[in-house]
DNA sequence: CAGTTTTAAGAGTATTTTGTCTGCAAAGTA
DNA sequence: TACTTTGCAGACAAAATACTCTTAAAACTG
């Protein structure tokens, strides 16, 4: 049941240490969450890229250089990072991989499916970057192997 | 989103397929199905002989032979299918891919995380073949592209 | 300026998943 | 028995995903 592909994992894994690390606004360096996060730097440092690029996030070269937020990580909801990592769309995908799904004609799993893929867009509509990053250091939860 | 490998979709398609005509309890051909589903004939093969060592159903070769249920359908639980075609622990995986997850220290997606996987997995584990091939037919549902 | 640090960009490789092909074995038909 | 129909088995190939490497460009340091 593999749901995020590695890119979105290590996206959001690094993400969310980002938030965890920023009383200041600097710009955390990719090479030091590669190393921290256990991440390959190079893969790593190609999903920040598309972050980038998407204007999550802005980049800096040289010393002390690396990535931070483009907007506050308050406003970053999850479902923005899986809908530039995966594509937009994520949510529409079918449990049997019928094209051109829909409710006119609906395969057997259609009821159940739909609810369990609204509990999960619900949640990632409503869940920020902010506030998985709170829960992190509250409760002192893991994001490394 | 993909929860499903394309070797379980298929799967799940043929033997929704050999309930919705199993009104008589003969062998069912795996070409006549690949035509009928749209799916590669050497693929599906490959697919329901993996049902089949796994005794979920019996083959039959020569002419009017084919796959049938060792069990009758409405033993046969969605939940032994993927567990078959993905492997034991299918329910297991994490949404952040880290390895040795679990409750003593979780990571910040598990409470969600948690409900969504009890909430399919309870889905799979309570339906059977035979009540998704009746709401086939039923409701007239669609199996095919 | 020369040299170092760091991200950007894109080519290249490895692994996994998905799909194809060929030959064989079992069962039926004549 | 000869021949056809079907599933079985394993090698093979294509595509998608995951990961690596090299070169360049930007920013800093002295
Ligand atoms: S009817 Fe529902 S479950 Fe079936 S293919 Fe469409 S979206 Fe998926
Ligand atoms: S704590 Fe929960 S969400 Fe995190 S890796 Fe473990 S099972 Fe997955």
């Amino acid at each position: 049941m593999k749901v995020l592909s590695k890119s979105s994992e290590y996206g959001l894994r690094a993400l969310l240490y980002m938030v965890t690390r920023s009383g200041e606004q600097e710009y955390v360096s990719i090479r030091e969450m590669s190393e921290e996060l256990e991440i390959s730097f190079h893969f790593l440092t190609k999903i920040l890229q598309n972050l980038t690029q998407a204007n999550m996030l802005v980049s800096y070269r040289g010393p002390s250089g690396g990535v931070a937020f483009n907007t506050p990580p308050e406003d970053i909801l999850l479902v923005d990072v899986v809908r530039i990592l995966e594509g937009d769309d994520f949510f529409d995908k079918c449990l049997l991989g019928l094209p051109g799904c829909g409710e006119r004609s609906p395969c057997p799993m259609h009821e159940f499916w739909k609810g369990i893929k609204a509990a999960l867009k619900q949640e990632f509509e409503t869940t920020s970057l902010a506030a998985m990053g709170k829960s992190i250091q509250l409760k002192s939860l893991r994001l490394v192997p």
